[in-house]
DNA sequence: TTTCATGATCAGTAGCTTATCAATATAAAT
DNA sequence: ATTTATATTGATAAGCTACTGATCATGAAA
């Protein structure tokens, strides 16, 4: 079952190349060239992911947005937008987008959201995951080392709910950075250790056994 | 570890262009101006992609191709075309290209395709090697020989998994420092001889029988 | 406003990994 | 047997990775 994705993205040369980019990662594509066609093909073909250029002719991207939302869709949308202003952002994820994705932009970039969202869509899993004496309830947001109930943040709890998700298999770094941060990060970001070390100062806080540990040169895994 | 790619094209003055704009792209890449010495290239180098022209001097692109396929090499290949037929496109795929690229073509659609095929390869293989009593698990990564756990550093690690997924295949330096460390060795170095002894002391603690052999005079191989 | 929690960044450091070197041993060639 | 080329080994230097504590920016809550 290939994902359907629609592209709605008024210049033809960027569309095409969108288009090609996808359709070689095994994805269907539509294409629509301005806003009154993309929202119509959005509620025609009902596709799995779209993604929509701020500026087009007739509607605009965060106005199909809203639309959208205000009829109940909850198709996870990228908004494509040329200005990487702040306001930009929150009016776009105000009007209902899932993420934005800054012109110029790389293949790399966007095809690794569009896997996100996808991904976050349709990999349900468990309600709770477990690994020895841990266990985390998705849908509660608790985690419990044992009995003891352990306060995470929303990144903590993320980082967490990615390595419960595949207990003993090593992760590397740019898979964690694009699971749990979404995509690239800008330059050098240790990140990744601090968020680590923050997780086993609350997992370990009664001197329990590392259960988060560092691949030297690769990334980190679950395991005891 | 960046990507090689092999460009074997006769025109020179086309060989070149596609060699500067993938150098720009970050890949390393190498060429070949005729069908025999890019079929011996891609055996010596094993690339991670090829860019094939149908008509060269010597053997032809498709037929490269299917002498490739017939020896099991699976490696990705692109075919240049000047031709926009039905006939040749079908005849190309048929010997076993993976895509083709017709000329004239523009920067972009060649690199889209081999961005495409070079992440379609990028996991590839079995999730656990094995041979003998060694066996391998990649997304785990533990490495056990008989019951006995063994801890392999990063580079030991890349290294053994070159050699357990190529068993009983001699594997000249060469072909193991371009795999494992990355082509761009500057001067002499034995850094292989090096690490394979690391691997032997661990692979061997217990006095087991070898199976890292060397190859005098050209490399190494695992077998008993 | 002030306070607090969270997310992100930075610099210093310790220790492991990696790379290099020199000395020795081994295999092949003559 | 002698010579030569090649491989192994032990020691060490260089480089890097991950950990750590501190700091800053931001936005929410009091």
């Amino acid at each position: 079952m290939t994902n359907h994705i629609l592209v709605v993205e008024d210049e033809t040369k960027l569309a095409q190349f969108i288009e090609l980019e996808l359709k070689y990662e095994g994805y269907r594509v539509s294409v629509a060239h301005d806003g009154l066609a993309g929202l119509a093909a959005v509620r025609e073909s009902q596709p799995d992911l779209v993604i929509l250029d701020w500026m087009l002719p007739g509607i605009s991207g965060p106005e199909i947005c809203r639309r959208l939302r205000s009829t109940g869709d909850q198709v996870p949308i990228i908004l494509l937008t040329a200005k990487d202003e702040v306001g930009d952002r929150v009016a776009g994820l105000d009007a209902g987008a899932d993420d934005y994705v800054i012109k110029p932009f790389s293949v790399e970039e966007l095809l690794a959201r569009v896997r996100a969202h996808l991904r976050r869509n349709q990999e349900e899993g468990p309600e709770i995951l477990q690994f020895g004496d841990l266990s985390l309830n998705r849908s509660t947001r608790e985690v419990y080392r044992g009995e003891r109930l352990i306060e995470l943040t929303a990144k903590e709890f993320d980082l967490l709910e990615y390595l419960l998700a595949h207990p003993r298999q090593v992760l590397t770094r740019d898979q964690i950075l694009e699971r749990v941060w979404g995509y690239d990060f800008m330059g050098d970001s240790n990140i990744i250790e601090v968020y680590v070390r923050y997780l086993r100062l609350k997992l370990e806080a009664d001197k329990e056994k590392r259960l988060v540990q560092t691949v030297r040169g690769v990334g980190y895994v679950l395991r005891d």
